[in-house]
DNA sequence: AAAATTTGACCTTG
DNA sequence: CAAGGTCAAATTTT
C-alpha cells in the first residue's frame, strides 16, 4: 500500500464497539469453517489466568482454534520481536460476541510458538468448527473461480463429519494469510486451482507434520474422492490433471489413530500433474520429477509425479 | 461490490 | 509520557 491515510476524522470515544465493516454474513455457520488443526489441545498448552475473562494459551496453530476472527490491529510491543496481533470474534456485531484474541510469535522456530491471549467467551453460538476433518472434497459443485481440493491423507479432529465446501477454501485462505508452513511430510496436503487471468494453475498446502495431530477415529470418504464426483458442471473445476494410476484398494471409510497410514497404499497413487502444476517453494523444487510422501517409518504415502514443488505460500 | 486486512491516528492506562 | 489497545480510512482481496 502506497497511501496511507494522512487524516481522518476523531473518533468519538468511548469507542462504539464496532463499526467494523462488514461482518461475517449472518449465516448461521461460520463460513467455510477454520480449520482447527488441532484444536484439542494446544501444544505446549500452557494456561495462566490474568483473570476471570483472560486465559492464555502457546500453541502452534494459534489462528486455527474452531472460531472465526477478524483481525482489528496489529501493534509493535516493545523489546518483542514480533508484533501482536488483535483478533475479534467475526460475530462481533452480529450477536454481540465480546470475545477477542491477541497473537504474539514468541519463539522462532520452526514452526514457531505463538502466544494466544484469549478474553472472554464466545456468546455467539457459533459452534466451534472442529479440527480439519475435511475429507477428500473436490468441490465439484462449486461454481467459483476458485476451487479447492482437499487430499485428506490422514484424519483429525473429532470426527464432527461436516462437510463444509466452504471449508477447503477457507483454508487456504487461511493458510494465505498465516501461515509459514514447513516443508515436512504431511500427512495432509490441499491442492488449489485458481484462475490467474487465463492460467490456471494449482497451488498446494503442505502443513508441517506437526501441525497434525493424529486424532482419535475419523471418518473419511474413500479415496480418491475426484473419481467419486458426479461429473463436474463445465463451469467449475474438474482436476485437470488426470489420475493416471489408481489404486483400486479398498480403502476404510474409518481410520483409528495408529493405522491410518499403514492402512493406505498410496504408493500406488499417481497424480500426472505434468501441464497443470507450477509449484514453487523455498527449498527448491524437489529433486526429480516426482514427489512422493512418506510415513515416518519409510512407508510410502503419495506420489506425485513430474516436477512438483511444494507451494510454501510465501 | 462486498468483505477483509492494513496501518497510522487516537485513546486509555499506568 | 510511554506503551499498549482500538478505530476506521485506505487498500487489498475475493
Amino acid at each position: 500500500m502506497e497511501l496511507q491515510c494522512l487524516k481522518r476524522k476523531k473518533p468519538s470515544y468511548p469507542f462504539t464497539q464496532g463499526a467494523v465493516m462488514g461482518s461475517a454474513s449472518g449465516s448461521c455457520s461460520p463460513r467455510g469453517g477454520v480449520f482447527g488443526l488441532s484444536p484439542q489441545a494446544p501444544r505446549h498448552s500452557c494456561k495462566r489466568r490474568k483473570d476471570k475473562l483472560t486465559r492464555v494459551e502457546h500453541t502452534l496453530t494459534p489462528y486455527f482454534d474452531g472460531h472465526l476472527w477478524r483481525k482489528y490491529g496489529q501493534k509493535v510491543i516493545k523489546d518483542a520481536p514480533y508484533p501482536r496481533l488483535y483478533f475479534r470474534c467475526s460475530y462481533r456485531e452480529d450477536r454481540h460476541c465480546l470475545a477477542s484474541k491477541l497473537v504474539q510469535q514468541v519463539t522462532h522456530d520452526d514452526p514457531p510458538l505463538y502466544e494466544v491471549t484469549y478474553k472472554h467467551e464466545h456468546t455467539c453460538n457459533a459452534a466451534p468448527v472442529p479440527a480439519p476433518d475435511i475429507e477428500a472434497d473436490a468441490l465439484p459443485t462449486d461454481t467459483s473461480d476458485d476451487a479447492a481440493l482437499v487430499l485428506r491423507f490422514g484424519s483429525s479432529g473429532d470426527g464432527g463429519g461436516r462437510n463444509d465446501h466452504g471449508g477447503a477454501a477457507m483454508l487456504l485462505q487461511e493458510q494465505q494469510q498465516y501461515y509459514r508452513p514447513v516443508m515436512h511430510p504431511s500427512p495432509l496436503v490441499m491442492i488449489n486451482k485458481f484462475d490467474d487471468s487465463n492460467i490456471s494453475q494449482l497451488h498446494a498446502c503442505f502443513f508441517p507434520s506437526s501441525h497434525v495431530v493424529p486424532p482419535v477415529v475419523s471418518s473419511c470418504p474413500p479415496f480418491p474422492i475426484i473419481e467419486s464426483s458426479p461429473t463436474p458442471p463445465t463451469t467449475s473445476w474438474s482436476p485437470s490433471f488426470p489420475i493416471i494410476e489408481s489404486s483400486p484398494t479398498v480403502v476404510p471409510s474409518t481410520y483409528h489413530e495408529g493405522d491410518m497410514f499403514s492402512t493406505l497404499d498410496w504408493d500406488s497413487f499417481i497424480y500426472d500433474l505434468d501441464d497443470h502444476a507450477h509449484f514453487s517453494s523455498e527449498n527448491g523444487q524437489f529433486p526429480g520429477n516426482a514427489f512422493s510422501w512418506e510415513t515416518s517409518d519409510g512407508n510410502p504415502l503419495a506420489h506425485l509425479r513430474k516436477g512438483i514443488k511444494a507451494e510454501g505460500l510465501f
